[in-house]
DNA sequence: CTCTCGACGTTTTACGTATAACTGACCTCG
DNA sequence: CGAGGTCAGTTATACGTAAAACGTCGAGAG
């Protein structure tokens, strides 16, 4: 019975003080050391403890409910298991399901992720080292502004990037877009555009300086005329102003383009209002498509065509990619397919 | 200069090896003792150091760009100064606003937040302290399912919930959905509009109960009818499928509803959705409206009319309240003002 | 002159884990 | 029968930090 103030100190065994139970808890139920704890909950034990007492120490870890001290074993090892995944932004769902991908291939390896959503936005600098609150062994990185990505790359720490340029991480995980505007360009012409506007994403990086690239090179291959391009910020209302803009400008030499290229589902939304604003039919008098495939494009009235990116695979192939580069491997740059989605937003030019 | 190959140990204070600088390596840049740096750095030193030589500890911190090695620091403190943001899909802006308030908050007194996105939706059971990856000082949660909650408790942490039932957690921030309910009511009936029907998250969780609570006792208060109840899924889709059902049934005999409410933007989308299908206009010939108002709700045609979440404040509130609870001091629940937004997709009932 | 006290640091210790180095006991084989 | 080997563990140690406990030196009090 414990005197009115007890003795601390011994009696370790017992364990059942207040904090969670150690190692050496542990081992004390079963009977045995900590080091014997550590070797057949760590399953290095083959040939060195025997099968019932390996037995018995899962056994006393269970009824204990032991969890082993995360910071002590990051203390001893200097490496956690641990990367961490900057996005732009948490509203997108692209990113979302990027996050679901990298977690999945994540845990069937024992690694856990921290998610740093960029809380400015895609070209703010990310301070994700203090934010994490933990040491990482790693970082995948979506495309940001370069300044941003060089505050990323000061850190040392391996790095995989996410639709960027090839040789700006350690690893790359593309997506071909170049595919996904050749289909756009495609299907446009397919249906009789040749007067095609872009609306760019006003956004310093990389993805969005290749899917103009793509375009141009798209139009030009089909001898289609971009007749006009208005960038604007990442969000509804930014497209639907640049969309106004391309609308109701004076035609050019070309005449009024019939097609708008959105280089985002959000920017394309903003131009379905645009149209719709400015008393035209989406896709009777102007044509809309987008990149991304978020939840948003069949939110809305009529669905977006638009170009599906394989936003899990992604994730995984980023995930993976970090594993090999920390095995020291060699990672070839990885360039996913994308898929264009067809919906009521594109039809027939009404000046074939 | 060294020799081929070089006898490890000694001569820490060079630092220069591969690793990251430690305290060790600053004191001996600094002249000083370990203890020292980290009285300094930790900010506990005056009257214990002096003003000369605390500043040229810090200025050999800065100096070799030293960090304190968090897994260490954690050890031995055996907190982490870590909350973890537990929230059911990271595809709603409201939850990434939260997020963000809470950061504001914690960043503010040197506290980081882990994101944790429950994968399978809100009514997952969530393990997230194996992902987080490091020890936690407290959780935030938002409202979610009792199992997953009980989970969550199980583990003995402070717990701060958002939009829960009051006494679901050590505090509680809550959001005034009765008093937007009552604003809805209002404007509805200001409107002409006598029959209602109610599009229901079929979510197993608190605060879509409150929502049905407060919506029937202001109908019944302002004497309109709920004419129909359909339920569904958190999804555009889903609330298509659901106005669906509501707008083509026989009528009852209360007549068929001019006014859809919705437990959530997504639904009251899919409503809108519904609607144009089916040749009705909106709002001519039926209202609708949502709660929460996330991108989307300005995104669509006509825009929405719906509740304002106060979601920053409901991050900054939580953060806020877990502070207090880690300081030993008893919260009252909070219950934050939300604001109705009226926008295009409600407008006269066509049968006032 | 001694005693005390404050200012300024240093030495030491604990945190919990993973693993290298070590220890006996038992077995095998020349 | 003893040298070496395997099995089944144990003991000892390092990781980097925070902070309690412990000097040391000079000044002022008695």
């Amino acid at each position: 019975m414990p005197g009115q103030h007890a003795a601390a100190g011994d009696d370790r065994a017992a364990g059942s003080r207040r904090s969670r139970p150690t190692g050496h808890d542990v081992a004390g139920a079963a009977g045995v050391s900590q080091a014997t704890v550590s070797l057949v909950l760590g399953g290095k034990w083959e040939g060195r403890v025997s099968a019932r007492t390996a037995e018995a120490v899962r056994a006393a870890a269970r009824e204990l409910g032991y969890r082993p001290n995360l910071a002590a074993r990051t203390l001893r090892l200097g490496r956690t298991r641990t990367a961490l995944l900057v996005v732009p932004a948490l509203t997108n769902d692209f990113f979302a399901t990027v996050h679901r991908g990298a977690v999945e291939v994540a845990r069937a390896h024992d690694f856990g992720i921290v998610l740093y959503p960029s809380p400015e936005g895609i070209n703010a600098a990310p301070d994700p080292f203090a934010s994490a609150r933990t040491a990482l062994d790693g970082v995948i990185a979506s495309s940001m502004a370069p300044e941003a990505l060089a505050a990323l790359r000061g850190e040392g720490l391996p790095l995989v990037m996410l639709d960027a340029d090839e040789g700006s991480g350690d690893a790359t995980v593309n997506i071909d877009l170049a595919d996904g505007m050749r289909q756009v360009v495609a299907h446009l012409r397919e249906l009789g555009h040749h007067r095609i506007a872009h609306i760019a994403a006003a956004v310093d990086s990389w993805t969005f300086e290749a899917r103009a690239d793509a375009l141009h090179e798209e139009l030009r291959a089909s001898s289609a005329a971009l007749v006009r391009t208005e960038r604007a910020a990442l969000s509804v209302a930014d497209g639907l102003e640049a969309a106004t803009r391309v609308l109701t400008a004076a035609p050019s030499r070309d005449g009024a383009p019939t097609a708008l290229v959105c280089d985002d589902d959000l920017l394309a939304v903003g131009a379905l209002k645009a149209a719709r604003r400015l008393g035209l039919r989406v896709p009777e008098d102007v044509s809309v498509t987008g990149v991304d495939d978020v939840a948003l494009a069949t939110a809305v009235e009529p669905e977006l065509t638009t170009v599906r990116l394989p936003a899990e695979q992604v994730g995984r192939a980023g995930m993976r990619a970090l594993l090999a580069v920390l095995d020291g491997q060699r990672v070839e740059a990885a360039r996913l397919p994308v898929q264009l989605v067809v919906r009521g937003s594109t039809g027939p030019s009404p000046h074939p």
